[in-house]
DNA sequence: TACTCAGAGATTGCATACAATTTTTGAGTT
DNA sequence: AACTCAAAAATTGTATGCAATCTCTGAGTA
């Protein structure tokens, strides 16, 4: 069974982490798909990609799909072992906490440059992102309204206009998906979007000293959300949903 | 003709950057030289790496030589374009200042956590550290100099003991090197080991402002020691020092 | 029943062959 | 000499086959 090559699902197609560094081509598309169903939690930690049924999948060969699998491994989305293949990556406990360390370094920052440069068009963009997400949220698709939740942070990078620091927040975005999958604790997700709100204010009215310090606290509070404290990260029984064999 | 594996030149093998998501085996050698030998500019930004070429000289089919040259492009050390090939990359100058700008935005906090951590074992390495860098300027081979004071910020962030920045440093420092050899524009690199011993007293005496205070200013040093007015990049004639066909 | 271990099966590692594309060459024209 | 363009050479893109390694199965033993 092969997909259609092209956007999988039209919303914002703001690329992120590891197809970046991919010439475009088969292998990219590969690449895409798989980081969306990881982005919206249809393939979850552990889940294993094996080469040949991704292949099959994708109607490509194997080379292909291990360039993809590669790419993604760099980016930290995959884990190779080798001769056992590749699988999708389980953060523990001590690289969630880092992740998002590293998130309330430098997101904060790079909220302060979007204030300087936002004009009024990114901060309509924005504002409909939010829109969508809570009509995401209201139709019940998780999935969905956990993806454009990330691809927020990756929109205001991208107002930031700062390619190495842009590239680092998608990084980290996409690890924060996997680590969401397996530590989140609240059920409630819409808290996020007030601070997402305020954020967008004041980067509308170039506040920056504000989007800096909203950032900040949003960023503590995300990490807060997790439950760090269990022994063990819960096994998560390894669906494939949408990646199945047939 | 074919290199023997392990380790190219004793030195400290602090790993860096693209090498880490790759499973052990000939691509991460070969990954290891290729970086070592970008690091010491004997390989030059703009120089062809040709999959047959690089297969020839370590003695490896094109599957693996393209596996290295992948992770490399990952790390964006090397550009892969579409049926042209892969080529070190040339980072342009606005790349240069972004890379920079992120430097002084990760480091000095790196610097603040290894000054916590920082145990005398550590200092003592960093100390020796320091001593090879002056000894390779005494015998003037400039490249091990340049190396092995990149290899300085790297160390730093291992007692930092911080996976994900630590990652982050050992990507931005590689750039550095490219960077460097495309626009450094101070003959004299010595001045920098000043503050790289003051860096060590602050972090052996866990004085966590001060080491963050001295990282910082010599971020700004560095980012002050390129010429990134000239209109253009100087094109580099690309010699090829140690990998030249035979 | 529980355990051990060898053999079958499945999966990845790597090299290589062929196709697609780019680059180079050089004969012909102005 | 400079330019054009087509054919040859070189280089990468991709699939596939064989070897190496791991995993699973089940017969044999205690």
């Amino acid at each position: 069974m092969s997909v259609s090559r092209g956007r999988e699902q039209g919303l914002l197609d703001t690329q992120s982490a590891a197809v970046q560094s991919l010439p475009p081509g088969k292998a990219r598309d590969i690449c895409i798909h798989l980081q969306n169903a990881i982005f919206q939690h249809r393939l979850l930690p552990g889940a294993k990609l094996s080469e040949d049924e991704v292949g099959d999948i994708f109607g490509a060969g194997r080379t292909v799909v291990r360039t993809a699998l590669q790419a993604l491994a760099h980016s930290e989305l995959v884990t190779i072992e080798r001769n056992r293949g590749a699988f999708v990556a389980r953060p523990d406990k001590r690289e969630a906490n880092e992740v998002f360390e590293a998130r309330a370094l430098i997101e904060p920052r790079v909220a302060r440059m979007a204030a300087e440069r936002c004009r009024n068009a990114d901060a309509r963009k924005l504002r409909s992102h939010i829109k969508l997400e809570h009509e995401a949220l209201a139709a019940e698709d998780l999935g969905t309204a956990r993806s454009l939740s990330g691809q927020f942070h990756i929109a205001i990078a991208d107002i930031a206009d700062h390619l190495v620091l842009s590239r680092m927040v998608r990084s980290l975005i996409s690890r924060s998906s996997l680590i969401i999958a397996l530590y989140w604790k609240r059920r409630e997700t819409n808290c996020e979007s007030h601070s997402h709100m305020a954020l967008v204010d004041a980067l509308a009215s170039h506040d920056k000293d504000a989007a800096e310090e909203i950032m900040q606290s949003h960023m503590v509070d995300l990490h807060s959300g997790l439950d760090l404290k269990s022994q063990e990260a819960q096994q998560i029984p390894l669906a494939q949903a949408l990646f199945s064999k047939r």
